[in-house]
DNA sequence: GCCAAAATCCCATATTATGAGAATTTTGGG
DNA sequence: CCCAAAATTCTCATAATATGGGATTTTGGC
């Protein structure tokens, strides 16, 4: 009644999520309430422009349209393209995996990773969400925005005002390190990408088994991420930063 | 007048291209043709559902809902699972870089790679569009399609007859190889990967520079490709049918 | 080549997308 | 910090078009 039609187009894509990647017009038909024609109508539109598939067995995943876009994304992401060698650097130099965070005003997603062994590498790939306010990628970001920013994200949560201590620790060291916050025996260690006027765009973060972790020089690995951090905030400068404060 | 708001809203996201990454309003609207709110209020539905972000310079590029997307690809997409360590190998093996190209019933996509040295790695990522009838990659799939289908895509082309001719070779052999024909230099090998009733899902390739190529015991680079894209193929089978019902 | 199920078509109706212009907010310069 | 210029959003009357019930065609399984 009160949403448009194209937020109705774009609610379709939404259904598809890690737990379930395929579905069947009845099912969609059910689960949003349009009627037959006007589903089928949008399924169209979508197949046609590429955003769905169908699949065997008459349901929808995802198509290629998706596909391409992301290779456009890719292409036109400055920090992507600066933190590739720099990631591949650190995977070659510590155990686990080595990734990029981005910062999208209201979204925290891996957009670029690295690491020795192939194991690892689908822990944290590009397109994976991550949470706002848990782990040391997310914490240095946190760290770094303005303090309403700060509160809407830290919201109600119990802990609020034990992680805002934790911040201003982060904020003072460039780095952040976490254990077991995202991923149980897992410990990360990041610092920010900064644009000019100091906001975060991202972070980059190392993250590895706990006892690998403790059999390391632990001063070494902070400093190579807050270096390799520092040559893409530098790198990324000349892109100028502004996506934070609207998004 | 006769498109639909649907439609006019995936036009958005179509002025994005390799040369053309940001695109600010006034563009947009003297591209499209819409009027001011209409524009504002598409612009409004695409950021705010991450598909568009605003850049600095009151412009707009892809946002992270793409990249998000794309990881559900990856994740729902079998051959994409199943080929990476293979093409791992392959580039382990041989110099170049391979690649799986996947056919989406009306366009070809490069969507996995690998290769031994960074350099090569940008020539085929993820995403990149490949011409429907040139290249090894490209005619090993072709070769294979029923005879309707390639000549919808052949078309009016003037080498129509002699492409057919030499999937004929291809269709037999299981193998295409292709010089000089997406790239100056540049030769591939490719051979196809199939589902149950021999319908070409995608294919793999091997494409280098011609000199490296003819340093190479050629008959052992086809025979590595075949044999990757039949193990490909037959584990695609065994999910066949079950990819279905869980994904 | 048959049948059931799935997908599309038809068309009257009401919903809602649209655009001119104005009001508002944001931005950048001084 | 203030102001002017530009960018964005709002209001609202109108026309356009999205919608869904039901008929029709197409598809896929045997």
């Amino acid at each position: 009644m009160s949403r448009g039609s194209g937020e109705r187009l774009l609610s379709i894509l939404d259904l598809f999520s890690e737990e379930r990647l395929a579905w069947s017009p009845a099912e969609m038909m059910d689960r949003l309430g349009y009627s037959r024609p006007t589903l089928y109508r949008y399924l169209k539109l979508l197949k046609d422009t590429g955003f769905l598939t169908s699949l065997p067995g008459g349901r929808f995943g995802l198509g290629p349209r998706v596909v391409e876009l992301d290779f456009l994304v890719r292409a036109s992401d400055p920090i992507v393209a600066r933190s590739q060698p720099l990631l591949d650097a650190l995977a070659d130099r510590f155990p686990g995996t080595a990734f990029v965070v981005q910062w999208y005003g209201d979204k925290l997603l891996c957009v670029a990773s690295a690491s020795r062994d192939a194991t690892a590498r689908t822990s944290y790939p590009r397109g994976r969400p991550m949470p706002l306010a848990a782990g040391a990628a997310a914490k240095v970001i946190l760290a770094h925005l303005p303090k309403r920013r700060q509160d809407a994200i830290l919201g109600a949560r119990a802990d609020a005002d034990a992680i805002r201590a934790v911040l201003k620790d982060v904020r003072r060291d460039g780095v952040s390190t976490a254990f077991w916050e995202v991923t149980p025996g897992i410990v990360g260690t990041a610092a920010p990408i900064l644009d000019t006027g100091g906001h975060p765009l991202a972070s980059i973060c190392v993250s590895m088994g706990t006892e690998r972790y403790e059999a390391l020089d632990t001063t070494a690995l902070k400093d190579a991420v807050r270096r390799a951090a520092r040559a893409i905030s530098e790198k990324a400068i000349e892109a100028d930063g502004k996506e934070i404060e609207d998004a």
